[in-house]
DNA sequence: ACCAACTATTACACAAGTGTTACAGTACCG
DNA sequence: CGGTACTGTAACACTTGTGTAATAGTTGGT
């Protein structure tokens, strides 16, 4: 399943976006700002595979936000979609390092088919790239401690030992883990993790991280990682000390 | 310096694509016909960094190329070109496997945008992973554990017993094994194998499985090599432990 | 046109993964 | 110290995905 951020500050068209792409089944996530999006993408992070990135942004452009990432050294694919069909705006855009453009008014279907397009071409270059030695180098794995995860793998190492991880416990401990320190409440994560946006009552997330600690935590009972934040949600900590 | 081919049979127009793209350093061939582009990407040569197809050409028009290219495991980038710009268009060749598509006429400015973007992206992604290994060629023969494959034979030997494989079983084969260790997804299997770049819900991968396992497996119903990686795919180990 | 060989589709049993419920246990409040 | 609100955890129900056989369809050769 691809993560994809959708930068855009307009509700309507951003909500239909989400809306639209999760029918797809992409997994989404939105934000209105540049600055959001910088803060989401930064330091090499593999948390996205698709950026739709908006020019006409509150505060930094999406020109800049796309040469920022670029500079960093994130190049995750991105397709950019604008009001202004200028030319110059398309070259600008293209300049800045995107890898499509697409002036509004679109056709959902021809976005989908753009979008669908990139993830596959970029599927293709990992698989034609990535076999075997190249694995170890890229892949998208986390390591802390005495264990790592290897999220293509779906593959939890504790000292040498290997547990398979579903992809929902791989998707759940993603999402603690990329926000490392920072609580998650379980409203964020049923809307990150699960997609779901509606207030539910379940207690899913807290089986998913009993299972979790029982992977990771030498005693499941005083849990040293992944951490209860009390009437909040629950907490990842690389580093206990 | 980027190798391109061109498939364009209005002479004109052919004329000027390479007039223009040479004079952006790039080293272009033209050919006027979908069999003679066929032929020059033949058997995953490398031959060519980026290919501009055209779509109305005679004899087997351009999404019938791409389809055939994707099918023989040509993965070159492809920038489609026509006149027609229905949706409809767009999609199917989009379907077929393009990367990209551009509907005439359009502004020589933006063509090249759009190609040396689809080109940075295969270096970004180069500079990434590292050469890029053959194409699907992974040689003619594999060995693991006390078995090998020879795919040019079509023979699996399992301790000296010789099985047949059909061209789809070893094309299966192929790619699991090419992709060793990593999971590939039914529809990542479909794109690559089958050529097939639209949603079906099929079993037949399942199917090939099943029978590669009686080969392979000591025990088919208890796998060490063809894993089934439950909501993804499969993948194949070559030294379980 | 027929047959043989191969591949894709269908159908269904079965297994794995996930969400729900229920209740016990624990922190926090006065 | 209760009482309340929240979390931990097991058991179960339900959903979804996979294994596999049977069957239908396709292709290529004679």
């Amino acid at each position: 399943m691809s993560r994809v951020l959708v930068v855009e500050d307009e509700r309507h068209l951003a909500e239909g976006l989400r809306f639209n792409l999760e029918a797809e089944g992409y997994q989404v996530q939105v934000v209105e700002t540049g600055e959001s999006a910088l803060d989401l993408l930064g330091n090499g992070s593999h948390a996205f595979d698709l950026l739709l990135l908006d020019i006409m942004l509150p505060g930094i452009d999406g020109f800049s936000v796309m040469s920022e990432l670029r500079k960093a050294g994130q190049f995750v694919p991105t397709l950019m979609l604008t009001a202004r069909g200028h030319p110059e705006d398309v070259l600008k855009g293209f300049a800045a390092g995107a890898d499509d453009y697409l002036t509004k008014p679109f056709e959902l279907a021809i976005l989908i088919a753009r979008l669908r397009s990139l993830l596959r071409r970029y599927e293709w270059m990992r698989a034609a790239n990535g076999s075997v030695a190249a694995n170890a180098g890229t892949g998208d794995r986390y390591t802390f401690g005495e264990k790592s995860v290897n999220f293509d793998l779906l593959e939890l190492r504790v000292r040498g030992e290997a547990f398979p991880l579903t992809l929902m416990e791989a998707n759940v401990l993603r999402h603690l883990i990329s926000n490392e320190g920072k609580p998650s409440s379980r409203k964020m994560m049923l809307e990150q993790v699960w997609g779901l946006h509606e207030d539910t009552d379940t207690r899913a997330i807290d089986n998913f991280i009993v299972r979790l600690r029982r992977y990771i935590e030498d005693d499941p009972t005083r849990p040293r990682h992944l951490l209860t934040v009390r009437g909040v949600g629950y907490r990842f900590v690389a580093d206990p000390r």
